[in-house]
DNA sequence: CGGGGTGATTAACAAAAGTTAATTAATGCT
DNA sequence: AGCATTAATTAACTTTTGTTAATCACCCCG
């Protein structure tokens, strides 16, 4: 059961690429079992149904959850009344509203399950803690970090140096099995486009396919 | 001397909101003075020509530059041979590869100079050394990662969130005094247009503004 | 003062994206 | 299986952007 738990949560290397893996692996070689488990007591296990709000928008919480199954996307309603998805996270990532963590203000999306969800929620206050009394931890937090801004920083580029129809095959090879897993509608507006043009797009490059 | 070497290094909390100052500074307040000093001690000042280049693509250093005065920025060339200016920076920020820094690459970006300006240089290495031993440093550069982050994912919101025109009305807002200090061209791209389009929003504008 | 060079603007046209609405396809639910 | 809902596609039209090239404006330097 304690052994399970710790699989658990350092399957989360898996985030990042295959090759980081042992990298990261070697960031808790070194932990405190106490720690460790003072983490995994802390955390709780709790399912969203598919079309469930995790985090409401306007809300001001300190939770952090990894997903265990399952996948969320981060959506905001624009004036217009549509809504805008502007990021997903799926198994073995984290799921946390950026406003809440970073900025400590109430959060500009809302959290919704897109499949049926199981997550593992943490206290980022209470978790910081236990990160700060230990190296390791405090390591691998850095690292997730820097990991999230090189993403970001790499999304930035993409909008900048790619058209959309490039976008979108960037994000056909990259990440196949996502862009399997959700409405297209929501890929759409993650590149910065209305679903009526991704599904253009998606015709002209079948066309461009034949011979 | 001293002194006034400690006072430009603090100033560099103007790189973040101004309400945020305090909060900024109280991160310093518990240096010690030899790590501090052996911080400043490792920094070289150099100066650069309007149009010189700091950082060439390809390469893989360590540098991590303060920027005492000028602007600086990052542009990659494209396959048509043409520019696109990716980032700026200016003074009381960093400079530095995102590329070597985070992901220990060869900068796919090169920085150059827009104005006659001085930095700064730490190796970053070297600096890391003394941040980890004082846990002050540590805060102060989390914070500083945290706000790259946070600007970072602002950033990705706007390409999907506004149109074109509307990003320029809010870096206008934002930053007038850095819109007045680069050409067009740079802005332009930087918003993910090109420098024609850019010129036809600003038409836009001008005409939108009468009466 | 008079080029030379660079950046900004304008024009003309092609290509792509936005918008609205209708239609088709897929999905979910009982 | 059948109905209801939601997603995706298509169409028609508008708006915006990209592209290329010409022109205009400005600055700097000799």
């Amino acid at each position: 059961m304690f052994i399970e738990n710790v699989l658990e949560i350092t399957s989360l290397a898996n985030m990042i690429d295959p090759e980081k893996i042992r990298l990261y692996l070697s960031l808790f070689k070194d932990l405190k079992l106490s720690d460790l488990m003072q983490l995994i007591s802390m955390a709780k296990t709790l399912h969203l149904a598919a079309g469930e709000t995790y985090i409401k928008e306007g809300t001001l919480t300190s939770k952090l959850a990894y997903i265990k199954k399952g996948l969320i996307r981060g959506y905001t309603v624009k004036e217009n009344g549509e809504e805008a998805t502007i990021l997903i996270r799926w198994e073995d990532q984290f799921a946390a509203s950026h406003d809440n963590i970073i900025l400590r203000r109430p959060s500009r999306l809302t959290y919704q399950a897109v499949e049926d969800t199981t997550l593992l929620e943490l206290d980022y206050d209470a978790a910081q803690k236990i990160f700060d009394k230990n190296p390791r931890f405090a390591e691998a937090r850095n690292f997730f970090i820097l990991n999230m801004l090189a993403d970001s920083l790499a999304r930035v580029e993409a909008f900048i140096l790619l058209t959309p129809e490039e976008r979108y095959k960037r994000l056909l090879k990259d990440k196949p099995a996502v862009v399997e897993r959700i409405p297209d509608k929501y890929i759409a507006t993650m590149l910065g486009i209305t679903p009526v043009s991704l599904s253009r797009i998606r015709k002209r490059i079948v066309k461009g396919k034949k011979h």
